[in-house]
DNA sequence: TCTGGGGTCCTAGGACCC
DNA sequence: TCTGGGGTCCTAGGACCC
């Protein structure tokens, strides 16, 4: 039986959110940035785009191109906040809803056909709810998967609404340049066009077997996704796996090569890791500091340790002990400092380290450090 | 003062083991 | 009197996404 996929995709989601609660900003040009400084637009509103103004572009050059631009800093628990109050509403129309990201949800409606009367009903009830409970407009694509769906929401923006039913979609995909297609980047487009292949009609028809001697493992799938091919299924918040990796990086107001300013960096960025880790059960054994030079040159260095370790203390420890562990020949503009082979259960090595006791202190620090500020507790002996 | 921050997945070479 | 070979771990780097 065909499956019946949703993808809802809100619009502008950041600044839409500040415009609804702040009416100076209706009708004018504004987007939400980082900082105010060295950062880039993360959303812009439709009054914006027609001056060129795009996510991820530098502020410096967003006001070049729009001097009137508004720019609000970003609240992000505000966005998570309302987020979640968005995916609840989803969540009364089918138990299958996956987050996609944090604008972004998928939904299995299949069964839901049962108690609606159509995809269209469903899709136009979405948006009236939400629009009736946060005042934010999204659009959605309704399809036979979950690569069609997320095709559907992009063709019509904002407030949006596009069904694409099985027997168009040869129609549709013919002349689609393949970089629409979500998993298609620049570079991945370009290499297509190197051996003619510009439309997904083109990319469906070209022998797999070409595609996955050029491409290896994901060549199979390049030939689904020209075809309009989707298997993959929608996975639910509550069937999630677990995080691979969790980190943290921030870009310094200016470039530095002050080590005692470096090490403050990492041990904050350190702080703010762990507590997440424990936040969420995690253990982990595997450190990665990511550096950044004035010159843009980026790289990250990782070890592997031999014990799960998330305490900050520790995280610390080692992402230092990287960081000098290489040269560094030009200033610092961004440091990193993430964890990987996380692992969720206990861990026996560490019994004798009267571990529970350990841990309730760290948890004590996260309830202190949660009401007063990321700095309020830490580590005397790095002072 | 051009270029944020948080993720996932894939590849490829070297070490190491049987 | 060269150069096996498979499997896994570790590390670095890149593509892609929002």
């Amino acid at each position: 039986m065909d499956r019946v996929i949703l993808h809802i995709d809100m619009d502008a989601f950041f600044i839409s959110v500040e415009q609804r609660d702040n009416p100076a900003l209706r009708g004018k040009p504004a987007a939400v940035c980082g900082s105010l400084s060295r950062s880039v637009i993360t959303s812009a509103n439709y009054e914006a785009r027609p001056f060129g103004i795009r996510a991820g572009m530098p502020i410096q050059e967003a006001k070049r191109k729009c001097p009137q631009l508004i720019l609000v800093r970003g609240n992000h628990s505000k966005y998570t906040e309302t987020s979640a109050r968005i995916f609840s509403i989803l969540k009364e129309f089918t138990p299958l809803v996956e987050v996609a990201s944090i604008d972004e949800a998928y939904l299995d409606i299949t069964d839901s056909l049962l108690l609606f009367r159509s995809s269209l009903h469903i899709a136009k009830l979405i948006k009236k709810r939400v629009w009736e409970k946060e005042k934010l407009t999204c659009s959605i694509g309704v399809a036979p998967n979950k690569l069609l769906a997320k095709l559907g929401s992009r063709i019509k923006k904002p407030d949006g609404l596009t069904i694409i039913e099985k027997e168009k979609v040869p129609e549709i995909l013919e002349d689609l340049p393949v970089s629409k297609l979500h998993g298609i980047g620049p570079k991945l487009a370009e290499t297509l066009k190197s051996i003619n292949i510009f439309t997904c009609g083109q990319l469906g028809r070209f022998p797999v077997s070409f595609l996955i001697k050029r491409f290896g493992v994901i060549g199979e799938r390049l030939h689904e996704m020209g075809l309009g091919l989707d298997e993959s299924p929608v996975i639910p918040f509550d069937q999630e796996e677990d995080a691979k990796s969790i980190s943290h990086s921030i870009t310094l107001e200016e470039d530095t090569s002050d080590l005692d300013r470096l090490r403050k960096v990492l041990l904050h960025l350190s702080e703010r890791v762990s507590k997440r880790m424990r936040k969420e059960g995690y253990y982990g054994s595997r450190v990665v500091l990511t550096i950044r030079y004035s010159d843009f040159y980026t790289f990250s260095k990782q070890k592997t340790l031999s014990r799960w370790m998330n305490s900050g203390n520790e995280i610390f420890r080692h992402s230092v002990e990287i960081f000098e562990s290489i040269p560094h020949p030009k200033p610092v503009r961004l440091l990193g400092v993430g964890m990987s082979l996380l692992k969720k259960e206990w861990c026996q090595q560490d019994l004798f380290e009267n571990r529970e006791k350990k841990d309730h202190l760290l948890k004590a620090m996260d309830r202190v450090n949660e009401k007063f500020g990321d700095w309020t507790l830490t580590w005397a002996e790095l002072y």
